[in-house]
DNA sequence: CGCTTTAGTGAGTAATTGCTCACTATCTTA
DNA sequence: TAAGATAGTGAGCAATTACTCACTAAAGCG
């Protein structure tokens, strides 16, 4: 049956949520232009239309969720009350984000894996600078308000916000159970907190 | 010219490190037969003298990986003086461990990405679950010796140790910079110190 | 030394992958 | 509604990949 038509636009969107939802499942590495294609019933030669080549449908993918989770987080941190309030939000919010994109962290990771220097690899390194930099931020505030230890190493708490979440995705990557992140996460970062807090 | 005839054993600890050293600066998952052989100076046929399949080469360089780390961290724990000395130790064994084969954690997080449940895949789950009942073990003698706060959460703890050294593996693919791992290193344990201490 | 075993070679193969293109169906709009 | 623009099809191409095999060189051993 052929596909009904979309514009540009809406395509090249439904093929980044497309490669999104795969990898979601499968490792990203071996996704190829054809289990796209047919995940969103489509030819394989038709995504060559929307996109000059597969580098540039992992660009748009970045893209997309360079967008989305900056978004999200900023907003999150914005409502929150204090530094650490606004630290927790942003942790909480991440690991909404990630049980609802699962196939997201892979990505990120696999993409810093990659030898070559692709558009997408830029976009996952500035995403985490910028990520890191609204960390660093928050902790510097959270010292100016005493909320967090004033011999706190800045620098590696961040490292340490990062390395958290991390540790999480991959505890539940062990598992094969994605909800484990929701229930781990409140008691993981409790730790951190008390490490932040208590740092000399 | 042709390859000198090795033993197949030794031809087959080669490869194992041809693959390990490969992955120090490739993405692992775009490592080819053609290409590791052609690093260990031997035709791509060769290889497969020795194994039956590729997933046998990655079979082998799991086991290899998995007794070395789980060897050297275990003797580092058994010579601390007391439970936190032991988790520091580790740390900083699995750090150097890390900074010694920048391929390491490459692989071991690819393979937990891959899809299927190849052999390799299996031998990198249970050698973080083993390596997760470690931490666990010396958490919990460290509660029953008083260093650590008794009301911490094991389970979480040894997550977010895990998690630290995942933090800093990726900080260190984002700067490029393998050597970065060892200066923050220290300074990132310490605040998951304090955590652990603290934490109530 | 001669003979058997073992290991390496290099030319293949089948399958897969990213990508192209001539053609066709659908949409838009004058 | 006619015509041009836009989007999808499917066959096919060149490159790459894991893997095979008949042959050859080297090693080991009586």
């Amino acid at each position: 049956m052929r596909a009904k038509p979309l514009p540009a636009e809406t395509r090249r969107a439904v093929t980044v949520e497309a490669v999104i939802e795969l990898a979601a499942e499968r490792d990203p590495g071996e996704i190829t232009t054809a289990a796209i294609a047919s995940h969103m019933k489509l030819t394989q030669g038709a995504l060559f239309r929307h996109f000059p080549s597969k580098d540039a449908i992992w660009e748009a993918v970045m893209e997309w969720v360079a967008e989305r989770l900056l978004a999200r987080v900023d907003r999150a941190a914005a409502q929150a009350a204090s530094p650490v309030a606004a630290l927790q939000a942003v942790f909480h919010t991440h690991v909404d984000f990630v049980t609802e994109h699962p196939g997201v962290p892979r990505m990120l990771f696999g993409e810093l894996q990659r030898a070559e220097a692709t558009p997408a690899k830029r976009l996952a390194r500035t995403l985490l600078e910028r990520y890191g930099e609204r960390i660093r931020r928050l902790l510097e505030a959270g010292k100016a308000a005493g909320e967090v230890s004033a011999a706190l190493d800045i620098e590696a708490a961040a490292t340490l916000f990062v390395g958290t979440l991390q540790g999480l995705i991959m505890q539940s990557m062990l598992a094969g159970d994605l909800l484990r992140i929701r229930r781990d996460a409140p008691r993981v970062f409790a730790i951190y907190l008390a490490g932040i807090r208590s740092a000399t």
